[in-house]
DNA sequence: TATTGTTATACTCTATAACTATA
DNA sequence: TATAGTTATAGAGTATAACAATA
């Protein structure tokens, strides 16, 4: 977390900025689900995506099932910066996993997956 | 994240001072060495162990070694609600933790434990 | 009526810059 | 001079309560 929030700062990302990111990698929630996955409370989420979407990274659209639901989803601009801090992450755990060799990074991996229900973020 | 989020909350507690006792429960560091744990600025660190002081959860004291460092260590009712927490949390995982058996518990935790250098938080 | 989301408000969290005290 | 920490300030993050729109 402590590495997550540090290189969060050097793009002007929260945490919890980083957070939201993680999460539209793959999917396109509501803003119900979104505070859901966050644990935080739905007027929260009302300011962090005005501040994102201000910043051009996402986008929200009126849900066609739902007219009362809000759509959220990234922008180009969200996914490519989300790479490039997926990356630095790495980079930066790197003397971390870098203790484990292939085969125990692997039953990491697969543990870590069967406990989450491969959900990430 | 949202699991820490939420029972922290529970508890009038960020995410971040939440990790804060966490770091404390095992541990006494100045400082920097906290604020550097956490990814964030010193002059961060002031405002956080502040309000956490206040509310009697943890203190304050001079280094006997260098008289310009502060060394921050937790109260007894600051232990008390890190132990509540601590425990409700684990609970809140007991259904990702409990897709594992026994024996893949133990074995991811060897692989946690090996590549963060048994440090928690 | 119940649910989804936003707004208003107040407090916490956070970084930057300037400062004090000790080394 | 350099390092450890605090303070002042401004902006982001957060919850609660009240609200509008849709179901």
């Amino acid at each position: 977390m402590g590495a997550l929030t540090r290189i969060g700062a050097e793009h002007e990302l929260s945490l919890t900025q980083l957070r939201v990111l993680g999460i539209l990698r793959d999917r396109t929630p509501r803003m119900a689900e979104l505070a859901d996955y966050l644990g935080l409370e739905k007027s929260t989420m009302s300011g962090l995506v005005d501040r994102a979407e201000r910043r051009g990274l996402l986008a929200r659209a009126r849900s066609l099932d739902d007219g009362r639901a809000v759509e959220v989803f990234m922008t180009a601009a969200g996914l490519e910066l989300a790479e490039r801090v997926h990356t630095e992450v790495r980079r930066a755990l790197d003397p971390a996993t870098g203790r484990l060799d292939a085969t125990e990074r692997q039953a990491l991996t697969r543990l870590l997956e069967r406990m989450l229900g491969s959900a990430p973020a």
